[in-house]
DNA sequence: TCTTCTTGTGTACGACTGTACACTGTGTTC
DNA sequence: GAACACAGTGTACAGTCGTACACAAGAAGA
């Protein structure tokens, strides 16, 4: 049953929670085996919701036994379902800078959208689990959840307007309009993502026509933008 | 425990289900008195995701209990939960179509966008619980749930194309960018209404806050809209 | 080396779950 | 008016749940 790490999805250790000194050529630290089985809980609750599951449905006891320990050593860790969920989407907001910090490093190339979609649905597939987590959670049953997903969601949308700043896309836009337009891109990924992740493996032309859509919905956001002018909009 | 009706949200048996007379001056059929219990059950499920519960998570005693029947008479309406969760389903494609309907109703006047906005707010407000539900659960915990939501959304996405073309706005736009257009729309009005629903109440700041941001990115994307020409976006 | 601190185990309990079976009362049909 | 159909009741059972308590084992610190 417990089938940890056997996807790519990286709940990882990734920073050492305490001070404690890490012998290399040692055995694990007791710190660092609390923050292994503490990886292995919400890798287990990623994976349980990662089929058909809701958070809220989730149980201590379903997510100890995934994670194959006792369900009374979850409460070393974390006090109910809901401290989980936080940290899950602590992580959560890792991995969305780690998405920005790869989007960066492409730089600005010809057919952006095109080349940036594809990269998304890479990482998107190769982060299954969380993205999952993400875009059924954002809007979920447990209020907590929804809130601290939505401020990190917001987090990646003015990062990313930041980004185009910096690249200067847009520079006409002022700032408010460019975080409003980051906001539909950012909603239309995330909707994609669904998307992406219920589609039926190895079906290609599926897939093709879904980044297809996809690709033309972010065009046109692009091309609302490149044509906002201030005192002028009010037309429509 | 069993507030039926409580609020406004209408989960009508809105049509008889088999040919019954209908004996107008007397105490309910016994048909018409199953289809009252059946749609206690479908209002008590929808009360009960209404705080802070997933679809997936809610169980056949409980849902009973709310609808204040005993556990064993669910099974007279529906065989399991997920049964439950499609004929919500289907009530919800009633509900986007009255939407429409209404919005259509309204015609074409200075200021559409905003005035548009308005009647949807009202609409979300109005019908709150359903509005949660498709927000939750159109990428929720349930697979089988999922598909069928988005089925009713693309539907809903298809007639609001077939209305613009109607209405001859933007009529240079080819049919599939049409459809293009009003998906992005669509996702953009169930983001919405999910923080909608998420609103403390009695925050008119926030409140318009939260509209006036609605509107500009509608405006942004009908803007994307009205400058699509069909060979020349790729410079994007 | 001895004590302490902490992670995880084992057992237990009451509450809740889905569902099976036998039933009751009442509207419908002949 | 008798026979039937069927929505809803009542009871029962095995399984799961959250969580409390006592305990084991080993790493950390003295």
């Amino acid at each position: 049953m417990c089938n940890f790490f056997q996807n790519k999805d990286s709940v990882m250790p990734s920073a050492p929670k305490s001070a404690a000194r890490v012998k290399r050529n040692d055995s694990p630290n007791r710190t660092e085996r609390k923050d292994i089985t503490r990886t292995t809980l919400l890798q287990a609750a990623l994976q349980l919701m990662g089929e058909d599951r809701s958070f809220t449905s989730l149980g201590i006891r379903e997510i100890a036994r995934e994670a194959g320990i006792m369900p009374n050593a979850f409460y070393r860790h974390f006090r109910n379902t809901d401290e989980l969920g936080l940290a899950l989407v602590e992580e959560l907001g890792v991995t969305l800078r780690r998405l920005l910090r790869e989007a960066r490093q492409g730089g600005v190339k010809t057919d952006m959208v095109r080349s940036s979609v594809e990269v998304y649905r890479a990482y998107v597939i190769q982060n299954r689990l969380q993205f999952r987590f993400v875009s059924s959670e954002r809007s979920g049953g447990s209020r907590i959840l929804r809130l601290a997903i939505r401020n990190e969601v917001n987090h990646f949308t003015n990062e990313m307007a930041q980004d185009f700043r910096r690249f200067g896309f847009y520079p006409e836009l002022p700032t408010a309009r460019l975080q409003l337009v980051c906001g539909l891109i950012v909603n239309t990924m995330l909707t994609a993502a669904t998307e992406m992740l219920d589609l039926p493996p190895d079906q290609p032309l599926l897939e093709n026509e879904m980044t297809e859509n996809f690709v033309q919905q972010l065009r046109a956001i692009l091309l609302g933008a490149s044509h906002w002018r201030e005192r002028r909009a009010s037309r429509i």
